[in-house]
DNA sequence: ATGTTC
């Protein structure tokens, strides 16, 4: 793919638009991409980060990260931090599924152990962990009841059963972001939510077991103080969101957005796609207060699957959760705006930082990670494609220069549609287990277009990150079971 | 991503 003319190379993985690459453009868009990856990325990327540019208050930069490709308005992989009295929240900078994020869960079983029962483990998770579009969950909540849901996150988990109390601290800002409210979202929102708490979903949404081989292990010490700390140490990894919740959120306030930005604001975007509101505005304060929500029903969500995970290693092993060491690692989010304090030219500031498609990477030392994790910083995860296996990372101090953050995934080298065309999912399945992968699927079309082909190689994307300095690798993670959504 | 095109 060519890339644009004025694009310069600022340092060896770091690239740059200037200002006057478009007309409206407030601050300079950046790159975070080695040169094959950069080349691997679609026009649409180059488009969207400069029209990010224009948006008002932003401050730096437009930022896109290295698995970054085309979305809707942001690229995914975006990252835009805005000043909050001057500038503006905007629905396309999170994405449609809200809190969309990553959770790993460790346990004291080695491959060897579980292999055995492999098969029946994975049909069992399949089973108990409803996925697929539509899907509805087991736990029965009244729409009430489910609006305490979005408004305490991983807190009504606690109080309801579905957590330890450990694993609040081991979740991104303790599984609750403060200041949802449910009263600034839609009915039908609630309708779409209430019966999905507990829900995989479907599309790239996963929950896969993992080995953590000891010839993928980068930092030992960091890796033990994360707790791996055996050789063929197998641990989980799920990927979900909010689910039809936070996609009717987004909606209904692009919807309001659209009637506001320009009679009421005067505020002009490149693409419609952008639509946003002042931050101190009305509208922009009750979608920052209905977006927690959804952040919330995320971390809810995956807290009742962690819950429900347990339950089935308990059946198939027939001990206790705590006997098996299920800790969580953490809990990461990547589809957010949140305000955090950062420093900005020589000044720490508050800001309000979108991420869309890229992971929050606290460096060591910094506010808002666990003790445990204090001298590390925190870890990342960054989920692969179910072939090819995943990463977990550590925030690193020269994250600075990107508001600490990092890359979420591997990112789409070909559409839904062509992998679709090109691969057929029970063929796939075979050829999966012939290499050692047991992969159980609602849809084999939704199989299809998950192939690990139609992925970027996810080694390329961390390398990145990890030139850059915005993450270090720590362990790769290599599947033995899939729950394919 | 998504009661996958109100």
């Amino acid at each position: 793919m060519p890339v644009p003319n004025a694009l310069r190379n600022i340092a060896p993985t770091v690239w740059e638009l200037p200002v006057g690459y478009k007309p409206g453009m407030l601050v300079p868009a950046r790159i975070f991409a080695t040169e094959k990856l950069l080349h691997a990325m679609d026009a649409g990327v180059f488009e969207q980060v400069s029209n990010v540019a224009c948006l008002p208050g932003i401050i730096n930069h437009a930022y896109c990260m290295p698995d970054g490709h085309w979305g809707y308005g942001f690229p995914i992989g975006g990252l835009a931090a805005m000043d909050p009295e001057a500038g503006v929240i905007s629905p396309g900078g999170i994405g449609f599924d809200i809190n969309c994020g990553m959770r790993l869960v460790l346990t004291n079983l080695t491959c060897d152990e579980v292999q055995p029962r492999l098969h029946h483990l994975v049909d069992q998770l399949f089973y108990r962990v409803p996925a697929g579009v539509g899907g509805h969950g087991f736990v029965r909540l009244s729409h009430d009841e489910f609006c305490r849901v979005v408004e305490q996150g991983s807190r009504w988990c606690l109080k309801n059963g579905y957590a330890w109390p450990e694993d609040l601290e081991m979740t991104e800002e303790g599984g609750c972001f403060p200041g949802a409210d449910a009263s600034k979202v839609s009915a039908k929102a609630v309708d779409r939510g209430y019966n999905q708490i507990g829900t995989l979903g479907s599309g790239n949404h996963y929950l896969e077991i993992q080995v953590a081989r000891r010839e993928n292990v980068f930092d030992e010490e960091t890796a033990r103080a994360f707790g791996i700390t055996a050789p063929d140490q197998v641990v989980i990894m799920f990927h979900c969101g909010s689910r039809g919740f936070g996609h009717q959120v987004a909606t209904d306030y692009l919807q309001t957005f659209l009637g506001v930005m320009e009679k009421k604001y005067g505020i002009q975007v490149n693409d419609r796609e952008l639509a946003c509101a002042p931050f101190r505005s009305r509208e922009g304060q009750d979608y920052f207060a209905a977006m927690k929500c959804a952040v919330n029903m995320a971390f809810a969500n995956r807290q009742v699957i962690l819950h429900r995970i347990r339950e089935v290693f308990a059946d198939v092993f027939h001990r206790d959760p705590r006997d098996l060491g299920m800790n969580m690692v953490y809990d990461v989010a990547h589809n957010t705006a949140k305000l955090e304090r950062h420093l900005v030219q020589g000044k720490m500031r508050e800001v309000l930082v979108h991420r869309k498609g890229a992971t929050r990477a606290f460096g060591p030392g910094m506010e808002g990670i666990p003790d445990c994790y204090r001298e590390t910083g925190q870890p990342v995860i960054i989920g692969g494609s179910m072939e090819t296996g995943s990463y977990l990372l550590a925030g690193m101090a020269s994250g600075d220069q990107a508001f600490y953050t990092t890359a979420h995934g591997s990112g789409r080298t070909m559409s839904r549609h062509q992998a679709k065309k090109l691969f057929k999912g029970q063929k796939l399945q075979r050829d999966m287990e012939a290499r050692g992968i047991y992969v159980q699927t609602v849809s084999y079309g939704g199989l299809a277009e998950e192939a690990g082909a139609a992925y970027k190689d996810i080694d390329d994307v961390v390398e990145a990150t990890e030139l850059a300095g915005l993450s270090r690798r720590i362990v790769k993670l290599t599947p033995v079971g899939n729950v394919k959504g």
